[in-house]
DNA sequence: TCGATAGTACACTGATCTGTGAAGTCGGGA
DNA sequence: TCCCGACTTCACAGATCAGTGTACTATCGA
């Protein structure tokens, strides 16, 4: 569906996603303006509100195309991922990140967007997703309480995930995966 | 030191930081502008730059007061604390945020602004010290390997009080508490 | 050849942004 | 009495903010 969607992009519409996200990512949504992101992507504003028609509707698309890249990472690397399979999910964020420093586009876009912005739902939605995914991984990799490790793994992650953004490197992922694996063998 | 700054500021000074403060945290601190603080406050803009020279510099005494206050907070609840201690960390931080569901302050400052801003190592600092307290209170408490327990519970506060201001609940607070719990048990 | 689609060029609105300059008010301490 | 520090009032600068209106061009499929 994401596939199809984005095959319906004009040109333009891919140049102004590419800038924005470079953008929003590296200096934060609400400190970007949609000139600069016009000018970086070699669009006019113009088309840039013909395509998306307001800031709001270009930051969902922004958080939308995080989204679908995180997940496609994640399919690839689930493919041949020796077990437990759930520690993919660390290495995803390892490449979600990398090597700007920038941690977690999705932690950040919540910290800085009102809970009442379209793109907040956006976040919500993709940790929700990710917590489902590594529950129902350690379920069929067989783990005694699925749950509670479950929940235990994502705070591990999600803790490492929001300080790879003030650290400024992925050591503290490469800690927290470690003591996941622990937990899961 | 922290106490004396603060006895030195004058009552606008304070009034402002307080505003500030809200402001800032409820709404981020890109999207608020000075006037909009100024007018909170009840102070003139003037005063404003006459207390803090910049925004810049208005958003560091917005982080330090933030810290102090946490510390303040923390130290308040570790005198007659049961063992083991590091978990009064969890309530500090459910303190800190409550009720207004924007979780962290910190991780939110540090989520939008740039690295190379001076507030940016006041958050970098603050975490270091949660950091080392709870290292000093977890091998004070009497733990086998107090390095590698520290970094597992830091961690999994830190996972939680990121996802405080996305679930804009406590409930996940209570949980990562409770794996702690487990952990130093 | 026609018409739709995608995009450019560019001026413009009205609001908001950080920050400053200059003059004046007021109370408390030496 | 005189002065200083805190604060007000208000106008202003120059930039940037999101978003629009209008007119034009280039491409492509039916």
């Amino acid at each position: 569906m994401s596939e199809e969607n984005r095959q319906k992009l004009t040109v333009g519409a891919l140049k102004i996603l590419a800038a924005a996200s470079e953008l929003f990512y590296q200096r934060g949504i609400t400190a970007v303006g949609v000139d600069t992101i016009a000018v970086h992507s070699g669009v006019t504003k113009r088309t840039l509100y013909d395509r998306f028609g307001s800031k709001d509707a270009l930051v969902v698309a922004y958080l939308q195309h995080r989204h679908d890249d995180w997940w496609a990472r994640w399919h690839a690397r689930i493919a041949d991922a020796p077990r437990p399979r759930a520690l993919t999910a660390f290495d995803s964020y390892a490449e979600d990140a990398h090597p700007s420093g920038r941690g977690c586009a999705f932690l950040n876009a919540a910290a800085e967007l009102p809970p009442s912005h379209p793109g907040f739902a956006v976040v919500r939605d993709h940790k929700q997703e990710v917590r489902d995914r590594l529950h129902a991984l350690i379920a069929e990799d067989g783990n005694g309480a699925p749950s509670a490790v479950a929940e235990h793994v994502f705070l591990l992650l999600e803790g490492a995930v929001a300080h790879q953004g003030i650290d400024g490197s992925g050591a503290r992922l490469a800690t927290a995966r470690r003591l996941a694996a622990q937990l899961l063998s």
